[in-house]
DNA sequence: AATCATCATTTTGTATACAATCTGGCACAA
DNA sequence: TTGTGCCAGATTGTATACAAAATGATGATT
């Protein structure tokens, strides 16, 4: 059968994406972007001329969405795109700290020589991007070289874990643009944790990245506290960065 | 949670719970039972008329178990019932160790006295149940303690997160009745980790917690790749448990 | 004037009908 | 016999129509 489809995908490649799957990634998209801004409610229909899908597709995407935290359904009242809490993405950091550790520490055992040498060239990048005061490709750049290292962790439970809640974040740090004194030191802390990786150093890696991590965090929150962009209603917020 | 819809419940137990949304719960408990066992082809209409519901809720609620790993999606071919992968089940152990780790150690810091109590009230149970042979029910209670030390963290996005692993380690449980002198080693281990939990000390906890974790997958990864229930093709296994 | 009940509008939940795709088997030719 | 092309059945993907519920406004009553 290898045959018989490769010769009508060589003719033409059929186009097998089904509606749901492309509207769950175009809404994502827009989410993430800030297109659709937390807290805004997303009427079905709306959605429906929109993206040029009717309400069966969409409404399943939105399901898809509302698994990955990225929309809240409530029952007979629609779609809303989860707000931002600053306490939920204090508990993600959290949880983030412990995964970040364990990757860090798996990818000194199991990353490959080439992986290894991925890195160093991200961390090259990012070390350019600094130089030159580009902010957007170096935290591009740097959100490549945390999922790189995930990658190498080998653990795909891991790794989907980790994607959501890097979703979250950059969500949350999209609404809050966060010190530029942080900039500095996040770039100091990725030097420290690469001379770790370099020397395959699992316990100092994962020390150094969850380190990282808690910094990240502490600067987010303030961002995000000091912005007061988030709806959500605080609580037992302290203790958490 | 539960305050909230006590209070409307308590004036109108208005039961209007959307069909979805049953439909996802039974079919969640018919996968967890095992009544649907993995890698089984679940079509669209036999559900419905099994479960009493029309394919529009039926493929809704399928997209929810899909998000969460309990059935694979594949398009235009159907739904199965996720297959059992004991390099799956190995990766998530990896996460859960780290989860259970977190768990104890912020326990010991959020956790109320109530809650202690509960804890050593379900210890009791456990150590009863050891001795009664109730194997049933000592994993029942088995379970709810691991619930209630991650209930104890206040992080909502790991106890979802853990929530989700956790059922699928029942499923790979459920299909591999696993040693049973780990029942022994096992309820030593609680006895450690509660004793460590008693005196509010988060790392010995989190350490303890962590081990335990570790030989409990020892011992169902054993018991998984011994019986060959799974249907997995076998990869870089070794190094998990 | 304020409060409550009632109703119309709007939005979501569900069912069904139609279109596209996959699977398996059969006939036909080499 | 073997391989290929094609067709029929079955299953999924999508659209639309209908039912139920929530929201907001309107009017009556106190």
């Amino acid at each position: 059968m290898d045959t018989a489809n490769a010769t009508k995908a060589a003719i033409g490649p059929i186009r097998r994406e089904t509606l749901q799957h492309s509207a769950v990634a175009e809404l994502r998209a827009m989410i993430l972007a800030g297109e659709l801004p937390p807290g805004s409610r997303v009427p079905e229909m709306q959605l429906c001329e929109q993206l040029g899908v009717s309400r069966t597709p969409l409404r399943e995407a939105l399901r898809i969405l509302a698994s990955e935290n990225l929309v809240e359904l409530r029952p007979h009242r629609g779609a809303v795109v989860t707000p931002i809490d600053p306490n939920e993405i204090a508990a993600i950091f959290e949880v983030m700290e412990a995964l970040e550790s364990l990757a860090a520490g798996l990818a000194c055992r199991k990353g490959t020589e080439a992986e290894f040498a991925e890195l160093d060239a991200l961390h090259d990048q990012l070390v350019a991007h600094f130089q030159t005061g580009n902010r957007l490709a170096y935290s591009t750049v740097n959100r490549r070289v945390h999922a790189v290292i995930v990658g190498m962790a080998r653990n795909p439970a891991l790794e989907t874990t980790y994607a959501g809640f890097a979703a979250q974040i950059l969500r949350a740090r999209s609404l809050a643009n966060y010190d530029a004194d942080r900039w500095q030191e996040s770039l100091t802390e990725h030097e420290g944790f690469m001379t770790a990786l370099r020397r395959r150093d699992a316990a100092a890696a994962g020390a150094l990245l969850a380190e990282h991590s808690r910094q990240t965090a502490k600067a987010v929150l303030r961002a995000l506290r000091g912005n007061g962009a988030g709806s959500g209603s605080g609580d037992a917020a302290s203790g958490a960065a």
